[in-house]
RNA sequence: GGAGAGGUGGCCGAGUGGUUGAAGGCGGCGGUCUCGAAAACCGUUAUUGGGGGUUUUCCUCAAUCGAGGGUUCGAAUCCCUCCCUCUCCGCCA
C-alpha cells in the first residue's frame, strides 16, 4: 500500500501520481477517513490513560486495603465510577476499529504511485518501445505455429477431456523442452546470485492481500472450495510472503530468489482471447526471479532483473522487443513495468514473453518485510519481480522462431546440455 | 483423522488478575580496564500509532506476551474461537 504519511504530508503530489493512471479518486475516502481516525485515536487515547491511572490506584487502595478496611470501600466507589468511564470508553473503541477497518479497505484499493518517466495511457498500445533486439526470422515458407509444429507433443484435445478448455498436456520432446529450458534459467539465475525455491502454491488470503493481489485481482485467483486456501497464479506470492513481517539485517540485502512452481489463473476477463494452443493457459509452470533490495537499490535492480530476462532470451536466440508498460496498464502493485515481446511467426507479431515489475514499497509495506537501516527505525524493503521462462510462451517461442521448412525445429545449442533433443518434430 | 502438551522480547526462560513492556540468562551495542585482545565490571538493548518539540539522536500518551473476541475498574495471567509447533497412534509420497 501507499505511505499514509506521504498522503498527509503531500497530498496534492500523490492526487497527481495517481492521476497517470487514473486512480485518482480513490484517494479522497483516505484522506477525509484518516483525519477522522486520527482525530478519534486521540479521545481514545486520552480515555485510556485515565482508566489506567484509575486502575492503579484501586490497585493501591485494595492493596492498602488489608491493614485499612475503611480503603475498601473507596476502592469498590471508585470502581463504580470507573464503569461508566468504561461504557463510554467501550463505544469509541468499537468505533476507532471500525474506522480503522475503512480506512484500511480503503487504502487497500489505491495502486502504487507509478514512476515519472514511465508512458501515460491506460492499454497494451500506449506501452513506449524501448529497443529491440534481433531480428524476426524470415521464412522463405509459410511459418507454421507451436501447435502444428509440436504435433502430439502438446495435446490440447486430451488437456481438455481431462480438465477442460486452456489445459493441455507436454508430453515426449516437447517435455523435454520445456525441462532443459527451466533448467538452463535456473541454472543462470543461480549463477547471478539467485536463491533456489521450490515454494508452496497454495496461499492463505493473507498472503494474497500481501502481494496486492487482493482485493483488486481477486476474480482471476482459484480458490480451494473446502479449505481458506487460494492457488497462485504466480510463485511471486510465496516468494514474497518468504519475508513477510520480518525485520532484514541491511548487510542481507539484496536478498535475489530463483522459484520454480506451477501457476494457475483463471483468466476470467479473456474469454475468447488466445485459445489456441498453449498462449493461455489456466495452468502452466513459470521460473520467476524475486528480490528484497533496499529502497536506493531498487531502479538498478530493475534494470537487472530485465538484463536478465533478456540475456536469458538471448541464449534461446529469441528475436525480441523490449516496451515499457503505460501507467494505466500496470497491476496494482507496479510503480514500473518492462514486459519482453518476443516475435512469434505464428501469429506474424510481437506477444508478451516475460515482464519485470518494480513494486518499490508498496508490496513490503502490505507485507510488513522491512530492513534497518545504518540510522533510524525500520522501514520498508523494496520489492521486484520478474519471469525467467514459462512452460507456455518461452515453449511456443523457441518452437515457432526455430522452425524449418520440413515442420522440425532446430532447438537453440545452449538447452542440449539440459537434456533438449537437438530435433523436434518430423525429422527427428 | 484420533489423543495429549505447548506458543512470552534477536534467542533461552520466569511470571499468586493490580508500578510486568515484561525478572534472570545468552547474544548484540557502548564504555571502563589494556599496547591490543580476552576476561571482569558498568551501562544500554522491541515495534506500531497519536500528540508535542531545540523536527534525523528528544519528550509524552496509547497499543502490542501466536491471532481475534469476551469477563473485569484493571488481563501475559481467567473464558471462548481460530492459527501454529511438538509428542504418540492411524494413514500416506
Amino acid at each position: 500500500m501507499i505511505d499514509l504519511r506521504l498522503v498527509r504530508s503531500d497530498p496534492e503530489a500523490v492526487r497527481a501520481a495517481l492521476a497517470r493512471r487514473g486512480d485518482e479518486a480513490l484517494l479522497d475516502p483516505v484522506i477525509a477517513l484518516d483525519q477522522e481516525r486520527r482525530a478519534l485515536q486521540a479521545r481514545v487515547d486520552e480515555l485510556r490513560a485515565e482508566r489506567n491511572r484509575a486502575s492503579e490506584a484501586i490497585g493501591e487502595l485494595k492493596r492498602a486495603a488489608k491493614d485499612d478496611p475503611a480503603k475498601a470501600a473507596e476502592a469498590d466507589a471508585a470502581s463504580a465510577a470507573m464503569r461508566e468511564l468504561k461504557d463510554g470508553l467501550d463505544g469509541l473503541e468499537a468505533s476507532l476499529k471500525d474506522l480503522d477497518e475503512r480506512l484500511t479497505d480503503a487504502l487497500l484499493v489505491v495502486p502504487n504511485l507509478p514512476h515519472p518517466d514511465i508512458p501515460l495511457g491506460a492499454s497494451e498500445e500506449d506501452a513506449r518501445e524501448v529497443k529491440r533486439v534481433g531480428e524476426p526470422p524470415a521464412f522463405a515458407f509459410e511459418p507454421r505455429d507451436h501447435l502444428e509444429l509440436a504435433g502430439p507433443g502438446i495435446d490440447m484435445e486430451r488437456g481438455a477431456r481431462t480438465s477442460g478448455s486452456r489445459f493441455g498436456y507436454l508430453t515426449g520432446d516437447v517435455a523435454r523442452l520445456w525441462w532443459a529450458i527451466s533448467r538452463m534459467a535456473l541454472a543462470t539465475l543461480e549463477e547471478a546470485g539467485f536463491t533456489p525455491v521450490a515454494p508452496p502454491v497454495m496461499v492463505r488470503e493473507e498472503a494474497m492481500y500481501q502481494t496486492g493481489f487482493f482485493p483488486t485481482d481477486r476474480q482471476s485467483v482459484y480458490q480451494l472450495a473446502d479449505d481458506d486456501l487460494y492457488l497462485v497464479g504466480t510463485s511471486e506470492v510465496p516468494l514474497a510472503a518468504l519475508h513477510a513481517g520480518e525485520i532484514l539485517a541491511e548487510a542481507d540485502l539484496p536478498l535475489r530468489y530463483a522459484g520454480l512452481s506451477s501457476c494457475f489463473r483463471r483468466e476470467a476477463g479473456a474469454a475468447g482471447k488466445d485459445t489456441r494452443g498453449i498462449f493461455r493457459l489456466h495452468q502452466f509452470e513459470k521460473v520467476e526471479m524475486f528480490a528484497f533490495t533496499r529502497p536506493e537499490d531498487s531502479w538498478d535492480e530493475h534494470e537487472r532483473l530485465l538484463a536478465l530476462e533478456e540475456s536469458i532470451a538471448q541464449t534461446l536466440g529469441l528475436a525480441y522487443r523490449v516496451v515499457d508498460i503505460a501507467a494505466g496498464d500496470l497491476g496494482a502493485s507496479a510503480a514500473r513495468k518492462y514486459d519482453i515481446e518476443v516475435w512469434l511467426p505464428g501469429q506474424g507479431r510481437y506477444r508478451e514473453l516475460t515482464s519485470c515489475s518494480n513494486c518499490t514499497d508498496y508490496q513490503a509495506r502490505r507485507l510488513e518485510a522491512r530492513y534497518r537501516p545504518e540510522s533510524g527505525g525500520p522501514q520498508p524493503v523494496h520489492t521486484l519481480n520478474g519471469t525467467a521462462v514459462t512452460s507456455s510462451r518461452t515453449v511456443i517461442a523457441v518452437l515457432e522462431q526455430h522452425q524449418r521448412e520440413d515442420g522440425s525445429v532446430a532447438v537453440p545449442q545452449p538447452l542440449l546440455n539440459y537434456g533438449a533433443p537437438a530435433v523436434i518434430g518430423p525429422a527427428a
